[in-house]
RNA sequence: CGGGGCGUAGCGUAGCCUGGUAUCGCGCCUGCUUUGGGAGCAGGAGGUCCCCGGUUCAAAUCCGGGCGCCCCGACCA
């Protein structure tokens, strides 16, 4: 939680970067600290002078220590989820004994937070390096995961950096090498926020509410009993309690059984509970009334789609099971279609783009000179930013050659677009 | 730190310009009827109109000062 103001000091980039947005603690138990303590913005500096008391030799490494730990940055104004002054964090710390383990490493931790922005949120991110002018203070190289959130603004969701050896010389971590000799160690770091949790809301959140994608729904099905008289009640409830006690038993799924809810509330009508329901971003609504019964089905509702249909009680479980795994990958395709079709890769001239960035906004792969000061005068003109250059996968067909701006030879594609 | 806006019932608001019994919706209470997309009808409760001062016969309304909140900008991996 704090840091000795000295520590961050350390590492002249990084209290650079770090220092103007900091909470400091001058006084303690009523009396002025002799030195004044960080509030952590994040935590290398503490980190890394653990690390250099734990290793002396190749074989402690490699070394990882990750932390949920809540942060502290002044900002000056905040937005809520995507930028708060304090936030929720999961951070990583690693040290190795090669520049190629640590680089192998920070590439790693992309990829799984990748994985679980696409997989689990359904939420598609662009993955790359950033610039000099957007690498994290103290870094060799960062790398983020970027989303389109539905305003077109791009969303930094997580950034992964390989530190060098920048933290481990100006904290002593060194270690003797296998061949006898002493070398300092390569540092990795990485993190996700609670920001995540505002990715989520912008990516999928429609004007009926939020859309939560199955796998992290906490309920995923709800069942609304519909009936009008005791009778017509009993028979609803006793058959919904049989489907729930049916999907309880359901494990042929990964991850687990199936999340399922019945809303018997009374004095509530069906239709105010589906709204209520549908805000929430119940994957899967399952209506059950008399009429149902008497054909031996529900009704299914899709919250991403909000398409209705009967289902048979007979196959039930491998239906909804079906549907809802569809639903995760629909919602992904189509949070990815969203995200290409604002996707700019046409030669657009830098009018143009000034006037996209000036409008509903893109993510515009352009060339890029490799010069900083044409980057920090697009942001000047547009408020665009590179987001990233990004990894192979993303890049355009055919390679851009020259600087979306200046014209000059473009040393990389870059990624531009308007950023929270 | 600049620019703009707003404070009226639990919530959202009208009224303010042009001073005269404070409006509507949601919610709440009671009763009856209701339940396949936010229930209906009837009756009812609920107010320091952000605070302080001024003008006036009379202030939510006009004037002065204060406080609070929101938005935009600067800032921000």
């Amino acid at each position: 939680m704090f840091i000795p103001k000295s520590f961050l000091e350390r590492e002249a980039a990084h209290v650079e970067g770090f220092a103007p947005e900091t909470a400091v603690v001058t006084h303690g138990g009523g009396k002025q600290l002799e030195e004044p303590l960080i509030v952590r913005p994040t935590s290398e500096t503490i980190i890394y002078a653990m690390f250099s008391k734990w290793v002396q030799s190749y074989r402690d490494l490699p070394l990882l220590i990750n932390q949920w730990a809540n942060v502290v940055r002044w900002e000056m104004r905040t937005r809520l989820f995507l930028r708060t002054l304090e936030f929720l964090w999961q951070e990583g710390h690693t040290a190795h004994a090669t520049h190629d383990e640590a680089e192998v490493e920070a590439r790693k931790m992309l990829g799984v937070y990748r994985d679980f922005m696409e997989g689990w949120m359904a939420m598609p991110v662009v993955t790359g390096r950033k610039t000099d002018s957007e690498r994290f203070a103290g870094a060799l190289r960062t790398y983020s995961c970027e989303a389109m959130m539905q305003d077109n603004k791009a969303l930094q969701a997580g950034t992964t950096h390989n530190l060098g050896q920048n933290f481990a010389k100006v904290f002593d971590l060194k270690f003797q090498t296998e061949s006898g000799g002493m070398d300092y160690a390569w540092n990795t770091s990485w993190g996700v926020s609670t920001r995540l949790i505002g990715g989520l809301v912008m990516t999928h959140g429609d004007d009926v509410g939020l859309r939560v994608p199955p796998l992290l729904a906490p309920v995923e099905v709800v069942i609304v009993p519909i009936y009008k008289t005791d009778e017509e009640r009993a028979k609803v409830l006793e058959a919904a309690d049989r489907i729930v006690a049916s999907f309880g038993a359901w494990e042929r799924r990964e991850p687990g059984r199936l999340r399922v809810r019945v809303d018997a509330r009374e004095g509530i009508k069906p239709g105010a509970k589906y709204f209520e329901w549908e805000l929430r971003g119940v994957p899967v609504r399952m209506e059950i009334g008399p009429r149902d019964l008497d054909k031996q089905q529900v009704v299914l509702v899709r919250r991403d789609t909000r398409e209705k249909r009967p289902a048979s009680l007979n196959t039930l479980a491998e239906d909804v099971v079906e549907l809802l795994s569809r639903i995760q990958a629909d919602m992904l395709t189509a949070a990815r279609e969203r995200r290409e079709q604002h996707s700019i890769r046409d030669r657009i001239t830098y009018d143009r783009f000034r006037e996209i960035m000036d409008g509903e906004g893109a993510f515009v792969y352009g060339g890029w000179c490799g010069d900083a000061a044409c980057e920090a005068q697009i942001k000047a003109d547009t408020k665009a930013t590179i987001r990233c250059l990004p990894d192979e996968e993303f890049r355009s067909a055919e390679a851009p050659t020259t600087c979306l701006r200046c014209g000059r030879p473009a040393t990389a594609e870059a990624v531009w677009a308007k950023a929270y």
